[in-house]
DNA sequence: CGAAAACATGACGTGTGTGTCAAGTTTTTT
DNA sequence: AAAAAACTTGACACACACGTCATGTTTTCG
C-alpha cells in the first residue's frame, strides 16, 4: 500500500500498474502450488486464495489455468543461462568453474520453488516447453561447450566431453534445491541451511576440479 | 500365457496367481501415467485402459487411487540401496566408486519410469514417503558414509565430506534418466541411447576420481 | 460334483472443479 | 464532472472423475 510511485515510468502503460502487481501475485502463488500438487492437483480456487484475490479475478488476468502455467515456464527460461556467463575462455577454468558452481547453487537455493517447478516440468516430459525454448537451451549449451573445448585445446583442462561435463554440473547444483528432502536426510539434518549449501559447493568444487583420489 | 507352474509354491496362496499378475499390470500402467500426468492428473479409468482391465476391476485390487501410488513407493525403496552394495571398505575406492556409478546409471536407464516416479515424489515434498522409509534411506547412507570415512583414514581417498560426496553421485547418476530431455538437448541428440549412458559413466568416473584439471 | 471364495463387469450417484455471466466498483481519460 | 475503460465480485452451469453396488462368471477346495 505505502508504495512509492515512479513518476516517469507509467505514463503510456495504464494496464501495467495494477495488472502487473496482480499478475505477479498470481504467478507467485501458483509456483508453490504447482510444485506441491502438480498442475491437475492445483485448483484455481487455491491460487486465488493464496494470492489474496477472488477466483474470478484470476480468470480476468489469465484465461485458463494452463496459461498461468505457461507464463511461469516463460520466466524460467530467461534465468536459465545466467550462471553460464561465468564460463568464458578468457578466464582460467578453475576460477570459472568454481564461480559457476557457486552461482548456480546459490540461485537454486534462493529460488527453490522456481527451480523445482522447472525440474518438475522436465521430469514429466517438458510438455509445456516450447520448441524455441528448448532450442535456446541447446544453443546456449553449445556456445559454452566451445569454451570448454578451447580450454582443453590449450591444455588447461583434462580432455572430457564438454556436454557431459555440463550435465554433471547441472545435476549436482540443482539437486540440493530440488531434492532437498533427500539431501537433508542424507546429511541427517532437519532442513538445509545456507551453511550446508556452502559445504556442498566446497565439496563439489574440490571433487570436480581435483577428483576424490589423492594425488 | 505359456507360463510354467511352480508346483510346491502356490498351495496356501490361492490369491497369489491371477491377483499377482493383475496387480503387476495395474502398477506397471500406473507408473508411466503418474509420471506423465501426476497423481491428480491420472484418472483410474486411464490406468484401467492401459492395463487392459476394466475400471471396476482396478478397484477390486486397490481400494483407492492413493493405494496404487503407495504401492509403487513401497517397491522403489526396496531397490534404493542395491547399488550401494559396491561401497565396501575392502574394495579399493577407485574400483568401488566406478562400479557404483556404472550400476546406478544402468539401473536408472533400465528403470527410467520408476526412477522418474521416485524423483517426482521427492520433488513434491515426499508426501507419500513414510517415516520408516525415510529412516531406511538415512540409515543406509550413514552406513556407507562410514566406509568412505575409513577410506579417507587410510589415505586412499581425499578428505571429502562423505555425505555430500554421495549426493554428488546420486545427482549425476539420476540426471540422465530423470531429466532425459534436458540431457538429450544438451548432447544434441534426439534420444539418449545406451552408448550415451556409457559415455556419461566414463566422463563421470574420470571427473569424480581424478578431477577435470590436468595433473 | 457342489459350495464358497476370488474375480469380472455395466450402470449409477455424488462431490467438486473449471470456466462463464451479468452486474457492480474503482480508476483513468477527456 | 462525465464517459470510458480497467478492474472486481457473487452466483451459476456443465462436465467429469472417484468410488459404489448389485449382479454375473470363473477358480479353488472339500
Amino acid at each position: 500500500m505505502a508504495k512509492a510511485m515512479r513518476p516517469g515510468a507509467g505514463r503510456r502503460i495504464p494496464e501495467a500498474r495494477i495488472r502487473a502487481r496482480n499478475e505477479e501475485r498470481i504467478l507467485r502463488a501458483a509456483v508453490g502450488l504447482f510444485v506441491a500438487k502438480s498442475f491437475h492437483g492445483t485448483q484455481v480456487k487455491e491460487i486465488a486464495e493464496k494470492s489474496g484475490l477472488p477466483k474470478t479475478n484470476v480468470y480476468y488476468y489469465f484465461p485458463t489455468k494452463e496459461r498461468i502455467y505457461a507464463a511461469l515456464i516463460e520466466r524460467l527460461i530467461e534465468g536459465w543461462d545466467r550462471a553460464f556467463e561465468h564460463i568464458v575462455s578468457e578466464r582460467a577454468p578453475r576460477d570459472a568453474i568454481a564461480a559457476y558452481i557457486r552461482a548456480k547453487l546459490d540461485h537454486s537455493r534462493r529460488h527453490a520453488a522456481e527451480s523445482r517447478f522447472f525440474a518438475n516440468e522436465i521430469l514429466r516430459g517438458a510438455q509445456f516447453l516450447e520448441r524455441r525454448q528448448r532450442r535456446h537451451i541447446r544453443d546456449v549449451t553449445r556456445r559454452r561447450a566451445h569454451v570448454v573445448e578451447e580450454w582443453i585445446r590449450r591444455g588447461q583442462l583434462a580432455p572430457v566431453d564438454p556436454r557431459h561435463f555440463f550435465v554433471m554440473l547441472w545435476s549436482a547444483t540443482q539437486f540440493y534445491a530440488d531434492f532437498a528432502i533427500l539431501a537433508a536426510d542424507a546429511l541427517e539434518k532437519r532442513r538445509l541451511a545456507q551453511k550446508d549449501f556452502e559445504t556442498a559447493a566446497d565439496t563439489m568444487i574440490r571433487v570436480i576440479l581435483d577428483g576424490c583420489c589423492p594425488r
